[in-house]
DNA sequence: TTGTTTTGGTAAACCGATTTCATTCTTCTG
DNA sequence: CAGAAGAATGAAATCGGTTTACCAAAACAA
């Protein structure tokens, strides 16, 4: 591939002269500027992104660190970072951490190591005290799905335990009271929000909860099948199961209608996040929205703003909260 | 952030004795790499990647050309290109190209700047002469939706044609005779193609296929939806409706049973794609696989090798043809 | 002891751009 | 027309690593 110094010799001219062009910061003869241009094109010259970081000590690059990318949850949230980034010139590096901790902090450590400026990363594994020393360490660094306070300032975050609140409540006001729960322990901040809400909900519409009422699976429609099976085996009566997540809900749905139940008739069913798949499955499924896609371009803008070099910190330091709300479909009914 | 010069000298060493630690192909005594290896630790060293890439001349990056990461069909394939990345080492940058000819260039164009040796891209609008000079150009270049003779070897497709004719096939056989086509206009190649096998198939089965049995949409849900509700409204009478992809067909499912139709009592529909949705929705859908995972780790194995130095072109240039197969679910039924 | 290897390490060039500083060439002013 | 001011350009340093060529010290052989 062609370099500037290709470019220059065959304008007849320095590199300094092409390089100028290419910024169009100061202002270069009008006849050298057309032969140079003449070069670049005839050699299809690409200048070297490595070689210009190297020198300007920015990449204009964007770091996203997700759990898996196949995940319909996060390939939004891919998107839309990579949306906005691209509407502000950046590139977008992805890393899958899987949920691990040590995974986490290799992916982190690779962006780092290309001299990413900004990230947005959804953290499941690492501590608190390693999120907040790379936060301090690298400035473009925001937190897509939890609160710390000692950096709240990068944090993005969504209300689980709200989220759990409004699923009970709405189901309580059904007329619901014997309610079981699918969660699961492999996203276990949101998980233990979310049920923390629900228990918090059903306290307060004095409808019991016992422990054997919740099973856990897997975050995806075979966990939740499993899931709800097991509760089944084991003889538990219910006529409304709040989930996890929509993916779980739609293998609670699949379990329970090869068994002959009608939903919502015979079972009520709530989801929680409202991926795409909760309007497309049937029943549609009556859900707690989390709204990823604006979290997902908040947390790209603020990490991007953070390392604008205007970027001054916001005096009444505020954190970045988002609420969850319900989205009445067709799963839940009166009871 | 550190640099290899400020652990030199806090090591007592020279940089290239820390180059030689880091990169451990030459022999360093043990105690000048003990003093280096805690200077590293106790400086966070991290070797900047792209004064690396620039003199190594290789990033260790492999790009990713798609229309947008939010279709699951999308992010699947993206996320099975990292996974196989990631255990080669290899850091992914995606770039989306929507389906504009020139966005899509400048995506490329993009990654080229740079200086991804591998990439695997979608192209949904670039011409075929475009594609077969970057194939030229760039090494580790494949294609990963369609198969140009010119550059069969860096061609990783799949058969739509056999789609189509599996799809047809297959509600031909459950002996139905009025058959409508939900197809789309936005991704040409793959419509009609899967069209043509469709044609093919029903002209063998002598059952006709007007042209106004053929509708469009977007595709996805509302598309579906849009195209199945003009088709009932300009009074199209059938059994059978066959589907672009999986997420038309759950626009068409839901449309139908608005309408007081089961499915697949009174109508029976077939999907394409095989995506996680299919197996979610209800009824299941029955569908046509597309193994874009399969396909999405061989092209980038592929896109790897190329650019391996022991690559040697195989003798026999072969290309990379997938084929379609039938995943029967509860979404068709004998007519 | 002297000569020859081997080992461990350094200095310096280089990758491909940007940028500062200096220089040359114009053009304008008095 | 001399001199000053301004416009256009080039030379060279720099960014942070890797690598080559080379050197000194240690180890070994004769």
């Amino acid at each position: 591939m062609a370099t500037i110094k290709d470019v220059a010799k065959l304008a007849g001219v320095s590199p300094a002269t092409v390089s100028r062009v290419l910024s169009s910061t100061v202002v270069v003869s009008p006849k050298s500027k057309a032969r140079i241009e003449k070069a670049i094109a005839e050699l299809d010259f690409r200048p070297n992104a490595n070689a210009r970081a190297l020198v300007s000590k920015t990449t204009n690059t964007i770091g996203v660190v997700i759990s898996q990318l196949a995940d319909p949850f996060f390939a939004q949230m891919a998107s839309s970072i990579e949306v906005v980034a691209k509407k502000r010139k950046f590139k977008v590096l992805v890393s899958t951490g899987s949920l691990d901790a040590h995974k986490e902090l290799m992916a982190i450590k690779s962006l780092q190591a290309q001299r990413c400026e900004a990230m947005v990363v959804n953290s499941k594994a690492l501590a608190d005290e390693v999120l907040i020393d790379l936060a301090q360490r690298i400035p473009g660094f925001v937190l897509i799905n939890k609160f710390i306070p000692e950096i709240s300032q990068r944090c993005v975050w969504f209300d689980n335990v709200a989220g759990g609140k409004i699923m009970a409540d709405y189901i309580a006001s059904l007329g619901h009271e014997n309610i079981v729960v699918i969660s699961t322990k492999e996203r276990i901040y949101d998980a233990t929000h979310r049920l923390n809400g629900i228990r918090q909900s059903l306290s307060e519409h004095k409808i019991s909860l016992p422990e054997q009422h919740i099973a856990h699976g897997s975050p995806d429609y075979a966990g939740g099948r499993a899931a709800i099976e097991n509760l089944i085996q084991q003889g538990s009566q219910f006529s409304a199961v709040l989930c996890y997540n929509d993916a779980m809900a739609t293998g609670v749905i699949s379990a329970l209608t090869d068994l002959g139940k009608r939903i919502p008739e015979d079972v009520s069913i709530v989801g929680f996040d409202d991926v795409l798949l909760a309007k497309y499955c049937m029943p549609k499924l009556s859900t707690v929205k989390y709204p990823i896609d604006i979290m997902a371009r908040k947390a790209t803008e603020l990490a991007l703003s953070l390392i604008a070099k205007d970027y001054a910190p916001i005096e009444n330091a505020k954190d970045y909260q988002y609420k969850p709300f319900l989205v009445k479909r067709e799963s839940a009914a009166k009871y």
